[in-house]
DNA sequence: CATATAGTTATCATAAATGATAACCAAGTA
DNA sequence: TACTTGGTTATCATTTATGATAACTATATG
């Protein structure tokens, strides 16, 4: 995937959350159970991320699902 | 995939939201560029859905992605 | 200096989504 | 009866996400 504008927003919305919790890229992937070079892949928006893998970031973030959609149009 | 309890209940949520709109699967899918078979497999929560799938759907149904997620916990 | 931490990028194998086609079932209808 | 509509299921080829490893940059810190 070459990176639409949605997955970019959805990307930065991770990387905001996560860095308000105070955790690193590794930290949070390691939550994830997949490692931080995905992590780095997922939230520059690189790849066109599945409903599950969704859901876990949102489990390790401990927030809803539809927080990652939550960002300013 | 087998079908988790997340796909299903998005399944369930595209389906309810297709119906209000009073449009056959046959409508939405071609609305989307694919196939009704297509459709059927992911309302029934058969496929673990792409956020560019889910977009797709969502615009296609003229609501937000998040409206995706409104369903009962 | 060396070392550790944080993040990025490239690459690969494997699993799975996507997109399409066709066959099928049920219910309605002429 | 035949025909249409709505939906399901199986199957296939192709694309791509996932999961992992390794190399790399930059910054901080002993």
């Amino acid at each position: 995937m070459s990176g639409t504008t949605l997955q970019i927003k959805v990307g930065i919305q991770i990387q905001k959350l996560r860095e308000f919790k105070g955790l690193s890229q590794q930290d949070l992937a390691a939550k994830c159970n997949f490692e931080k070079s995905n992590m780095s892949r997922l939230e520059a928006g690189r790849v066109n991320p599945t409903l599950s893998t969704l859901e876990k970031v949102a489990n390790a973030l401990d927030v809803t699902l539809v927080e990652l959609f939550n960002f300013q149009e």
